[in-house]
DNA sequence: CGACGGGTTCCATTCAGTGGAAGTTCTTGG
DNA sequence: CCAAGAACTTCCACTGAATGGAACCCGTCG
């Protein structure tokens, strides 16, 4: 690095500049409250945001304040901090979110009430299925999804069905990277996915068992605005051993159907 | 549009100071987003941002490029800037919410089952009630709540049941401004609404009748947590001339009891 | 009691952010 | 077709806001 005259600490460990701006450094204290893994929502100290984001304390102390005053971070009694209301309360303003979800809601609560099952829905957000809903009674399978979750697109049933609709240029680089083998019986080699997601083309709906949660299967369809865009997919995920119902996998192309109606989709070509 | 731009005049057309923080610049334009009244929500131009932030364009221009960058806002073909996925991904883990959503939602479908009516979940939040959640059929009433709203106290359902079992000192300050009358019917004289308090806190529900809406009236229950303290409230919005059925009051009660117990009320007083 | 880990405050230093202005692109309309 | 204008983008000299090390505070533990 000879390019900038920086700031030099005079210890020999030459620590490293810091060059972020103060909005990278806002976010970055944001950032450090991502939920990990499927671990429920939780709680940090000044210190452990300081770490995460790679702050000194002092400067963590003052931006953290800042969103305080704004109400993006809360400070409980117990003096954690985690995200604020105000969070939520522009974020689910997102016009993605915000629109589909209004839209779909309904038809997802018809295809939960005829199913009695998980009800999910995603859409395709980099290179990831990212959960916008998910409906889902008091009994029901275990699962790794939840809303604002983000999961493999080889190995959902939501995932495959935007990949079989995505351009190609983003299958292209999605085949190309490794994909995780979840369970023994998930399908990661590239012209086995691509075989998959011209079947799931053909057919309007995908078929997934046990390639990411034992004991659960899913069937899901794509939904497609007024152009015939694929925008989301829904899904349903049920108990792997239940025989193969035809009425369940009716209910999600009928669920789907509805939202791409609603969404002003005429069913042009096909 | 809220708070004018912090800008100062001094005497003789002197410029203007603006001692904003970055980050307060940085929530200034955020929170030109927020929406208005009911509107869908919407897009800004960069221009329109720089307007109601009360920031000049280039500083706008940098801070907005800013969160672009981390997702925060999205730019979007036509140019227009809205709010970002990466907001509502955050967004939907704040706790509060997030909690009180997943163990909420499946009794409120039991209760759109049983009922076939706009459900509603609310929590009380400064002076407002905050819609945290919203079903509704495909037909149903045209009403002005949905997911992130705030709605006043002293005019809705879930309103009034928060009210009645905030603290004191929040009533006090509460009925101490004057209550906004939207209908002929909306209660707005304090002495009157403590007396509806008194008996929502003794009945266990509150009914409204065209007080917001025209041709909507609500039945409200308040929610429970472990130590007793009322956190939500749920409610049904139902159409004024259906005929009074005490199995909408029940439904509505069993599904505020079911999510009471599931967050671990145990009836210990009452 | 002393030490320690978290949190808070202070303040001299300096460099990141600022914003006016000039440059660019896209529209409008004559 | 070009001129006028509006919206957006880039530039850069200046400066005061942000920075972070250090000192301080406070509750807890051995």
């Amino acid at each position: 690095m000879s390019g900038k005259p920086a700031q030099r600490l005079a210890s020999g460990g030459g620590a490293a500049v810091d060059d972020r701006s103060v909005a990278a450094r806002l976010f970055a204290i944001l950032d450090a409250f991502a939920t990990p893994a499927g671990a429920t929502s939780f709680t940090l100290s000044l210190t452990a945001i300081a770490q995460r984001a790679g702050l000194p304390l002092s400067t963590t102390h003052r931006l953290v304040a800042e969103w305080v005053g704004w109400g993006g971070l809360t400070r409980q009694d117990n003096g954690q901090y985690s995200l604020g209301m105000k969070l939520w309360e522009l974020g689910v303003q997102t016009p993605t979110a915000r629109n589909l979800r209004t839209i779909a809601l309904p038809y997802l609560e018809d295809l939960y009430e005829t199913t009695r099952e998980h009800v999910h829905l995603a859409i395709l957000d980099g290179r990831d299925a990212l959960y916008l809903e998910k409906l889902s009674g008091h009994h029901a399978v275990r699962l790794t999804s939840r809303v604002g979750a983000r999961l493999p697109l080889h190995s959902t049933g939501v995932g495959l069905v935007l990949l079989a609709h995505a351009p190609t240029d983003v299958v292209q680089d999605y085949l190309a990277t490794s994909l995780e083998r979840f369970l023994p019986g998930t399908v990661t080699e590239p012209d086995a996915v691509r075989r998959r997601l011209a079947e799931i083309r053909l057919t309007g709906v995908a078929r997934m068992s046990e390639e990411m949660t034992l004991g659960s299967s899913s069937i899901a369809a794509p939904i497609r605005d007024r152009t015939g865009l694929v925008v989301a997919a829904v899904s349903i995920v049920i108990r792997t051993t239940d025989t193969a119902n035809p009425e369940q996998e009716r209910a999600v192309r009928v669920a789907a159907q509805g939202v791409s109606r609603a969404l002003g989709y005429r069913r042009a070509q096909q």
